[in-house]
DNA sequence: GCCAACGTTGGC
DNA sequence: GCCAACGTTGGC
């Protein structure tokens, strides 16, 4: 099994609206970058992973979701009216991935990326680097480690 | 194949 | 709102 980090504006689409939907399900479509995709297109049925907020006040991992439907074409691309729609994209060999994933657990108190640059096991963390735009990133298992714990620990 | 220009991301 | 860093595009 893998960890991840899935970045989402609030803006766009939250964890509130996500526990919102009648499954606590939602399909991760809208992804257009290559190096995403390709871990998108590695993921498995029960991965599990933060969901992040960025460009948030303040930025956070609200909560843990897992992977319910491994990777398959993202429609988008292909509908000219939609936002994510992608002209060069060949609906006969599509170019991007989506996946569904669905609540697994609410943090009662979210993490906020203050408090994850304080702790020196995740100095390497791929969300803490400079210039990191990645919005899906594998997380090791060290680093899921750690984070899980923060919540409890925040009481 | 190089690289300048551009548009986007995202923390601060 | 600023701006550094990044990915993509396109001329050459």
């Amino acid at each position: 099994m893998k960890y991840w980090l899935l970045k989402t504006e609030p803006s766009t689409y939250s964890w509130n609206d996500l526990q919102q939907e009648a499954t606590q399900t939602v399909k991760w479509e809208g992804v257009r970058n290559y190096q995403a995709r390709n871990f998108i297109r590695t993921m498995k049925k029960g991965d599990l992973a933060f969901f992040y907020h960025s460009m948030a006040k303040p930025n956070i991992i609200t909560g843990i979701v897992e992977v319910v439907r491994e990777a398959y074409s993202d429609i988008t691309a292909s509908d000219p009216t939609h936002k994510y729609y992608d002209p060069k994209n060949n609906p006969g060999n599509p170019r991007w991935s989506a996946f569904d994933v669905q609540i697994k657990q609410n943090f009662k108190n979210s993490i906020t990326r203050d408090l994850l640059k304080e702790i020196p096991q995740l100095t390497q963390m791929e969300l803490l680097k400079k210039g990191s735009r990645l919005s899906i990133q594998p997380v090791t298992f060290q680093e899921w480690m750690v984070i899980t714990k923060l919540p409890d620990l925040m009481k």
